[in-house]
DNA sequence: TGTACATCAGTGAACGCGCGTTCACTGATGTAC
DNA sequence: TGTACATCAGTGAACGCGCGTTCACTGATGTAC
């Protein structure tokens, strides 16, 4: 986008870089339903009226952080799930993915967590739709996995929605413990064991379900 | 309350009644943190400054709408785990019980899984401390249990935590799928199969648990 | 039981303030010849 | 390369509106004797 870009493009795009991280920063605060367009600019240091330039309202902002946010996220999720390995090794990284993505995007992943169940409509859907793809991913990799055989379709995407909210979960665990080292390995802790119980579960799964 | 309160209390109460009713369902589409006094006050039908006989600010009411909220759920929750029996059986009458709370309580409901990473600090402090509380109170009953046997205080606590944060999962996927039976019934099928995984995880743990 | 006074939940007017949105504008950047 | 015109991101003033909070008040309920 760089090399490409004329003086004013990238002007334009400086702009609204700085009312989306304006916004993310605000965002740390209070949900998005009580961010305030000029609150955005003030931050962003652009008059109210600029705004509009880039968005129709707050609403679409949020939107667009929405795609931002679980873009990068889910680049980066799926580039550390790809590799192989023993089942204990593959969940400590994970784990260690979800810290590291705390440590990184704090405020994309607050933002997430916080208009997941939010009072906005349209960012609430488009985190879910986002949430849903990425389940579906999950759910075709688990189904390419030797561990997976006889399972059906509707058990694997069970089990990958079961995934993809305990990473919200520990996420958001993550962030409540703020950068004390000891809550912060607790988390840790816990939610590796919980990823191995359930791994564990996985691995009994044809005793444990449903007789049809 | 009723035989021993004067008429100057009851009607005390009941405005309070009406300004969390009113608020309660204002929640629905926003979160707290945009919450107008003089919108509660309104919906109510008492006028703005009579807000200030009950409630500090909205901060205070949300305050108070967690406890209510919390402590009714927590007591229906509690009288239904208690009673023992076969693991699939209790699986399905715990995901019947999280239907039957969407159904009965939906705006307590909403409000709290809304509320657990909403923009108020306060308010999600005090949803932490019930939702801890009850994550406590879980792992005691399943150390209880001999199922539970070699089981350390950590590991009851962690399984606990994952049983609590499933429950708002569920509840959360039930308000989500709105009246529509297909969806609700599809709800109820992801949930009992995953709780059923999580059951196959703790009879194995003794096997899937880290060495240390 | 009756009376005189105290309490206090809810009222209604008033305030200053920040909000979202509109509008005509400016001036740097881009384009056509 | 130079010139004349078009584009358009950002400006600044202005607006009407609903907000939270204050204040002195009213009148039904409660209390003391």
């Amino acid at each position: 986008m760089s090399e490409t870009m004329g003086a004013r493009q990238a002007q334009r795009h400086k702009t609204r870089r700085a009312l989306l991280d304006g916004a993310l920063s605000l965002l740390a605060e209070q949900n998005l339903g009580s961010l305030g367009l000029r609150e955005v600019t003030r931050v962003a240091g652009v008059t109210p009226t600029a705004f509009y330039r880039h968005f129709r309202d707050t609403e679409e902002l949020g939107i667009a952080l929405v795609d931002e946010a679980l873009q990068s996220l889910h680049a980066a999720v799926r580039s550390t799930l790809a590799d192989s390995g023993e089942a204990a090794q593959r969940i400590d990284t994970t784990v260690e993915l979800m810290a590291r993505l705390v440590r990184e995007y704090p405020a994309h992943i607050r933002f997430i967590v916080r208009e997941r169940h939010g009072g906005v409509r349209r960012v609430r859907q488009a985190v879910a739709a986002q949430l849903d793809a990425f389940a579906d991913e999950v759910a075709e990799r688990l189904g390419a996995d030797p561990l997976s055989r006889g399972w059906s379709a509707e058990d694997l995407l069970m089990l990958a929605r079961l995934y993809v909210d305990h990473m919200v979960m520990t996420v958001s665990a993550y962030l409540a413990a703020g950068p004390d080292p000891e809550e912060w390995s607790a988390v840790t802790r816990t939610a590796r064991r919980q990823l191995r119980l359930i791994h564990a579960g996985r691995l009994n799964w044809a005793d444990a379900r449903p007789r049809t």
